[in-house]
DNA sequence: TCAGCTAATCTAAACGTTTCGAATAAGTCA
DNA sequence: TGACTTATTCGAAACGTTTAGATTAGCTGA
């Protein structure tokens, strides 16, 4: 800037004017700055100006799993909305590990973001301490922390498996394993009382034989999946509490040489964009994954314009869709 | 750091020498700096040091699209290589679009990142000079870029396709359509040129009626794959240039009321973890995610530490592997 | 003519670090 | 004792911006 400054015969500050439009800067100086910008090459460094007026125009967004679809495609659209807005996003992955995520964490908030998207791994009893040093907008996605008073943007996981679940009640199906997510999960453990809930409205007991915990991993469904389709009364239908799941699932039901639907049926959390092209075509609850992004984006940059100035944190709760197909058969 | 060295009754020199263990600070004054650091929550600001220091610890990442699986395993692995090295990684995503890519590019610049590493959308005759001006060091993965000489790694695309496509041959096959990602990539190029050049080994002449522009989208394919099946003469078997493709295939094949692997042969580039457990059971060819992205991360650590010095841009060609399962039939 | 105004431009401080060289204190040796 | 070392510690400049406030010049109108 100083290069330029010097070029055009002018001070640096004149230079930051017409850079920024900020004051009213002559035609002609204007127009020369403006040429030993071009000529210099001159980029101004956002790292100073960062320095100087306290904000990075970077958003830190912690999932715990890239490589889950349903995380991607929020990754994919929060991204997008934050870009057009102006901001950079850092993302990081914490492979379901808790840990990392404070880790991670605490960098993003060193690295002086403007703001943090998180989807928390797991319940975190450190997550309220380390945000509770900064003022910039927090929001959780898919999943809430105890003790976390932020806004977050999360789905009715009860009833969306409830819904499942009855709907496999109505095919008439009695005996319905549950592959349950990690219980140290808000989503664990919600999707496994909107299951139970189901069973209770069918005046069914709930039977704890018939639900095992899958971690939200291929591989322990895997193993879940197995010891529920070895059992000696077999499950006639089982539920995946998220899509990674439910491949284990499949993997344990080819395995061990039954066929879906035609033994056993089989349903779970999350949507493919394949689903309905190979079979067993399954049946899925549905995320409306656009405007989980588009809202805590939103939320985010609404928090840093000032627009909800000091409201008290936003809980959005959003509805899950059962896209019904072909992979539970009426019993 | 100010508040810190006044309560430890020390100068801010002192206080930075403790941090960053550079100089020999007497043990009694390192621990009132340290007690003090400790109390006052105090967390040296990242920013004042990049500025400092001229560097951020951060890697730049674009790639087209981070929805697909394939992208998304190697964005995954990057950033876990990189992480453990300290480094954060600020995601873009362009979606396959030159133009936000060159856009994208150009912001990470003015962040100061210190590595840059593109999946590149396309060929982009900006790309080289947008570089230009920079000495970070840059790799470019999946797709290389005319003129733009950096690191790069790779796969032998050609080489796995026409491994596929001889696959196929040997099967019997003779009509082998062929749906091909967009001509303005490497990839896509190349891949191609595999496929011709399996079927001039094989002594078959090149038919451009079975070629198709499926431009790596789902919907795109859909079509292509819609007109090639609706031919007089229909291919007897589908090659999809991608994995999101072959969705668009699958979806053409079911729509148009045929059945895969019984009238229609199918394969595809991209592996998927699901695709032994769903029906047809999808004969790919696999890449070596973990590789290229442990590779790519590797090089610009290396770059970084000054460990490859001025080596000449290294071009790395990785190989895939055909995973041959039921989506094909002797013919 | 000159006080008062506006518009254009500039000076210099600040943001929070790192680091070079200087200053101080303490010990060593002739 | 005084010159020389060595070990600590510190002052201050620098990184590249932004911006408040100062300065200057050119007008206006009494």
């Amino acid at each position: 800037m100083l290069d330029v400054a010097e070029a055009a015969r002018a001070s640096v500050a004149t230079v930051s004017a017409v850079i920024n439009g900020t004051a009213g800067v002559s035609p002609e100086l204007t127009q020369r700055i403006e040429t030993a910008i071009r000529d210099i090459g001159y980029k101004r460094n956002a790292i100073a100006r960062s320095l100087k007026l306290g904000t990075t125009r970077i958003i830190g967004l912690t999932v715990a799993d890239i490589t889950n679809p349903f995380f991607t495609d929020v990754v994919s659209v929060v991204q997008e909305v934050l870009h057009r807005a102006g901001y950079g996003v850092m993302l990081c992955c914490n492979d379901e590990d808790v840990e990392t995520q404070d880790e991670q964490i605490k960098l993003l908030l060193d690295r002086m973001v403007d703001g943090l998207i998180i989807a928390p791994a797991g319940d975190d009893a450190n997550l309220k301490r380390i945000l509770s040093g900064t003022s910039i907008p927090v929001v959780l996605i898919d999943r809430v922390c105890d003790g976390v008073d932020t806004d977050a943007v999360v789905l009715d996981n009860q009833r969306a498996v409830f819904d499942a679940t009855t709907y496999m009640l109505e095919l008439g199906h009695r005996r319905i394993g549950y592959i349950s997510g990690s219980l140290d999960t808000s989503t664990g453990r919600d999707r496994l009382a909107g299951y139970h809930q189901a069973l209770e409205a069918a005046g069914l007991p709930a039977d704890d034989a018939l639900m095992r915990l899958g971690n939200f991993r291929e591989a322990d469904a895997y193993n879940a999946a197995m010891q529920l389709l070895t059992l000696p009364d077999r499950p006639t239908a089982l539920f995946s509490a998220n899509n990674l799941m439910v491949i284990g699932v499949m993997k344990a039901i080819r395995d061990i040489g039954l066929s879906c639907p035609e033994d056993v049926s089989v349903a779970c959390f999350d949507d493919f964009p394949w689903a309905d092209v190979f079979r067993p075509q399954l049946t899925t609850v549905a995320q409306p994954v656009r405007a989980i992004g588009e809202q805590a984006a939103q939320i985010v940059l609404d928090r840093l314009a000032g627009r909800l100035a000091d409201a008290p944190p936003r809980r959005l709760t959003l509805q899950g869709r059962l896209v019904v197909r072909s992979s539970c058969r009426p019993l």
